[in-house]
DNA sequence: GAAGATTGAGTCATCAATCTTC
DNA sequence: GAAGATTGATGACTCAATCTTC
């Protein structure tokens, strides 16, 4: 019978790393989740939203760019932006020049709980991964989860 | 008024680094979870639950020690005990010694499981991570995640 | 009473199917 | 027909409340 080919299994050292990065994928979200949500009643993925919808020209941006500058899909940005809209923090329009574009706005309230969060939010990305890194390990956690980042990026050949 | 103290800013550099991890921790999770899914019906973290049982004397530990094992609440570790169980790739006893304590057991055909999704799972993370790092960047990775995860385990003081 | 463990309610993410505009 | 966007059903996570054993 055709068995599955054993694929190059991890070595000990390689093993402790993904260990150690699966261990954050896993808890990080969850803490900064926490704070923000106790803190202004928001999640990290639409603190992400909001705040990419403020550093944007107008406080405006098309849904489908929206949603690849946040690392997420559109659908689950469009659900999001369902809620968010229903608390008054932001709405959508039709793009005034192209029907099938969606616009995303911020609210002059979105725009206020945004400035309001970001000290809190800031202070609990640096406590936990900015402030536990020294200048050698930042430089190289950034390198490395952009090539990450690639390699995840539609294009990519993977079975 | 007493305004909110203004918090440290992120740099420009630090922003980039921040931007990048958290896009791998938007991302990566998924892409692994849909590997696993579509090849063994497991999503990530169910497969940490079973990969670790399987490296245990026995195939066996208590609950709350396989908790902090996979870096999850016993909560969370509960429920997903019951559908691994339900789907018989788990079971879950009193310790002999001491009736206040759960065992989880791997098995045979949650063992069976393990071994058969453990090459896919390794060729994603191999793909996806590790061959992405240099030596020098896994290494950093590596201790950057750990420094990351002691700030996040509970003792440290946080608001 | 406290540690270990479970439960259920509420909330969110994902995926496939659908709708709209060009 | 295809790109952009939305919807809704299903399944999973979180949190607080509860139960059990010592």
């Amino acid at each position: 019978v055709p068995e599955p080919e054993e694929p190059e299994w991890l070595s000990t050292h390689e093993q402790v790393v993904w260990v150690a990065l699966a261990g954050v994928l896993i808890k990080l979200p969850g803490v900064l989740d926490a704070q923000l949500q106790r803190d202004s009643g928001l999640n990290l993925f639409e603190y992400f939203v909001l705040s990419n919808l403020s550093q944007r020209e107008n406080h405006t941006v098309r849904m489908s760019d929206l949603a690849s500058l946040v690392n997420g899909s559109l659908s689950r940005l469009s659900n999001v932006a369902k809620r968010l809209e229903q608390r008054g923090w932001m709405r959508r329009e039709p793009a005034p020049d192209n029907g099938r574009y969606t616009n995303a706005v911020l609210t002059d309230s979105g725009w206020k709980l945004v400035q309001a969060a970001a000290p809190g939010h800031v202070r609990a990305v640096r406590h936990f991964v900015i402030s536990a890194l020294t200048a050698e390990q930042a430089c190289a956690v950034g390198d490395a989860c952009t090539s990450i980042m690639q390699r995840i990026e539609p294009g990519s050949t993977w079975p």
